[in-house]
DNA sequence: CCCCCATGTTACCGGTCGGTAACATTTTAG
DNA sequence: CTAAAATGTTACCGACCGGTAACATGGGGG
């Protein structure tokens, strides 16, 4: 879906149907034969992206088996590098939330599920590492991350990228020592 | 300036000159007498808002002179309030910065401009409570301020300004610890 | 009273949008 | 090779957009 850079870059409401097919290389009716209107397209769009990070947070799962500590940390580093490649528009999800008013459009519901299930997989991570307050930390983190996306195009995604990590590694290496300690 | 609450709810693209002048008691002409484009509008719509908060800022500074942790709390609970009463669409500047894709777009760099005091502001009230690492402080209140809006719509606004207050309260409260003991 | 100036009204402009109809063309499969 | 399915082309529709011109109205101060 080459729609989506066009998405991304000029805003849904920024760019036509006539825009979309060519960026697919294809034509309009074409594409109307496909999705049945911009809609849906726009919701395709929203569901592979959310789809995308699921995949990612499957990998982090795998490859950090019984360490949620190593999961948050790799989660965070990934996010910083994501950040990075991003550079002057902000999130991609966050603009298409911003950009659809409407709080029954389908693309708003795939969004609102998927943060909803990433703040509880965040949850899960910080009372697995046995974090003394996992929901204060869950939030703190999902927060983080959430203020990441719109506060880089202030200070710098390269700089906040680094800030999130820094974070997430002092609050990991807190827990550790608390822990250690207790 | 009845027409920012048309922008808010229906999005600055949702909504046409016309019913920014009905909203406004008036009619298209007169407001393109007053306003020369929709972009100044709008560019003079964020200005107040921008105008608004820093306002607050000025207040906030007055009300809790050389108590640079009473600032810090007391502007976490006022934005905990702003959350609680947006419900449902998210933040005013947020959503327009996501629907403004030019990057030269005045508006953008009122924005801008106002994101940078704001965090320079943070960064000073970090420094003169004395905290450890000022800038490491800084960055996480400006980007959990940031994260508590887009964050608020699926964790809910109420919880999410609490909790902005529960960290701050916390942050200061481990810094005034440090403090003594140190 | 009368003039002036701010406001209101209506109609219009060119442009773009999402979406469709009819038809031409190419690809694929049997 | 041929038939059918998929894709491309063009033109069009009605709706709405930001913005403007011409003109009607009204009210307040000299």
């Amino acid at each position: 879906m080459a729609a989506g850079d066009l998405f991304h870059k000029h805003g849904i409401r920024g760019v036509g149907v006539e825009a979309i097919a060519e960026a697919a290389q294809t034509n309009k009716m074409t594409l109307y034969r496909y999705f049945p209107s911009k809609d849906v397209l726009i919701t395709e769009w929203v569901r592979g992206i959310v789809a995308h990070k699921e995949e990612d947070w499957k990998d982090l799962n795998a490859k950090h088996r019984g360490d949620p500590e190593g999961q948050l940390q790799d989660w965070s580093r990934r996010t910083a590098a994501q950040l990075r490649a991003m550079e002057e528009r902000g999130s991609a999800l966050g603009n298409a939330f911003a950009e659809l008013p409407d709080p029954n459009h389908p693309a708003r519901r795939v969004m609102k599920e998927h943060k909803l299930r990433a703040h509880k997989r965040v949850v899960r991570l910080c009372k697995a590492a046995g974090f003394p307050d996992p929901a204060f930390s869950a939030n703190l983190f999902t927060m983080m991350l959430e203020g990441a996306h719109s506060c880089g195009t202030c200070v710098g995604m390269r700089q906040i990228g680094e800030h999130l990590v820094q974070v997430v590694d002092r609050m990991v290496e807190n827990n550790r020592r608390h822990q250690a300690a207790g």
